[in-house]
DNA sequence: ACCTGAACACCGTTCAAGT
DNA sequence: ACCTGAACACCGTTCAAGT
């Protein structure tokens, strides 16, 4: 039986039944990362889950697990890349696409670490997304060192922001530290820390330090906003005094 | 041999001329870490480099691989508890701290990661920390929900910079990548992407996304610093404006 | 109390061989 | 070209047993 031709590849035995591509690899990987978790992913648990040799997913995707990961980073901020509506302001242009960012990462929170803490993922270089941004600060009137620095405070602070909001909670927590740390922080001495234990019911669990859960299950939203309008106002107001103070 | 007891602890064979604690396995850990990174990290490893059977690590240190890394994140961060010379404006106050925390994860770029995209060590919960910097805001004014947004906004935009700033390249590079996307940078097209390509001399391997270094070999001080700018100025133009609103 | 040794159930990656 | 199966050199974690 296996050894009927396959009539759309014209390939025989278990080659032809199988058909796998690179992109049902990757999409088979961000399922299992959504599902299990970062730490827990694995390349045989992936292989198994296609019903395949651990080795096809090598053959398909790279040598590496990096290549992988990499791959699984370009597929989720693929859509950076879309179009915006021209007539924006440089301002509006940013806030946007750093707002979409932030949504796409949201939809696959458990991906964030690759995002914001490997070079190899993060550096997946979506040029569009660079340029979009390089283009909004040179309209702005930034450049030289000042365009450069400009840039990274955009990408370090928002998409730094993100990472840090995603940051995932122990993987297996049999060991109950969720449930520990939240009495800790409740109990936390008012004479040692009086600003702390003042405001502990409006920020326990909702500050980055004080925390057990991430954002994909609390809210960050405001914070956020505060953080982009922060950056924006900030960069206009230098991108004025620039302009000022060149010829 | 092995029999004589041990002048100092009292205890017979082996056990005696072990002699380690909980202090030493970190170090040692934190030792690994800085050399050969957080990918290559290995409790097998470390227990060789210390001459010991794996177990003990575990009886000392709590029975799972991120119980250490929080340790060592404790560890690092320590220095945040300093004191603060006390006529200090709350922005300079602001200032010091993160540059503080910048400065401490510097000095052990590769645990970087384990602060900035793991919970529990990032949640390690340095309290001083937290009040210095709670202190701070409530001087300036904040209180409630804009208390809340405000911490946000300066732990996840400056220690999320931090992290994405040294997020670390491949493990083990011996694909070439590094060698092949910085080619990949210095061929960008110069119609598809005009603005990246008008100013990559100065931009290539020193922003974000278009590096093959992160910031343990190229300096980003001049961002950090400005994103430092944008956020304390920020943060003392709403707080003016919130004791205006407030009653 | 502190440590060893062995055991269990896994990994990532490579490679010859098959179709 | 695409896939299998086996092999290599490791892992993290637990547990009975030793001193």
């Amino acid at each position: 039986m296996t050894s009927k031709r396959d009539k759309k590849t014209g390939l025989r035995g278990r080659a032809a039944t199988v058909g796998l591509d690179k992109a049902q690899i990757v999409n088979a990987a961000i399922e299992q990362i959504d599902q299990r978790g970062l730490a827990a992913f694995s390349m045989r648990e992936l292989a198994r889950t296609l019903g395949v040799s651990p080795a096809v997913i090598y053959w398909h995707v790279g040598g590496r697990q990096e290549d992988l990961f990499a791959e699984v980073s370009a597929v989720i901020t693929a859509a950076l890349a879309d179009e915006f509506e021209p007539e924006q302001s440089w301002q509006e242009r940013l806030r946007s696409v750093f707002r979409r960012y932030r949504h796409l990462v949201h939809q696959h929170p458990k991906v964030a670490p690759l995002l914001g803490a490997q070079m190899k993922s993060n550096g997946v270089a979506n040029l569009v997304w660079v340029e979009t941004v390089l283009a909004a600060l040179a309209e702005a009137g930034f450049a030289g060192e000042s365009l450069r620095d400009a840039f990274n405070v955009l990408i370090g602070g928002l998409s730094g922001f993100v990472t840090m909001e995603l940051a995932p909670p122990p993987a297996d927590d049999s060991s109950g530290w969720q449930q520990t740390f939240a009495e800790r922080v409740e109990s936390i001495d008012a004479e040692s820390f009086p600003h702390t234990h003042a405001v502990l019911p409006l920020i326990s669990n909702r500050i980055f330090v004080l925390r057990w859960q991430n954002g994909a299950d609390v809210s960050y939203d405001s914070s956020f906003e505060l953080l982009l309008d922060i950056i924006i106002d900030g960069l206009t107001l230098r991108a004025q005094q620039q302009g000022v103070s060149r010829r």
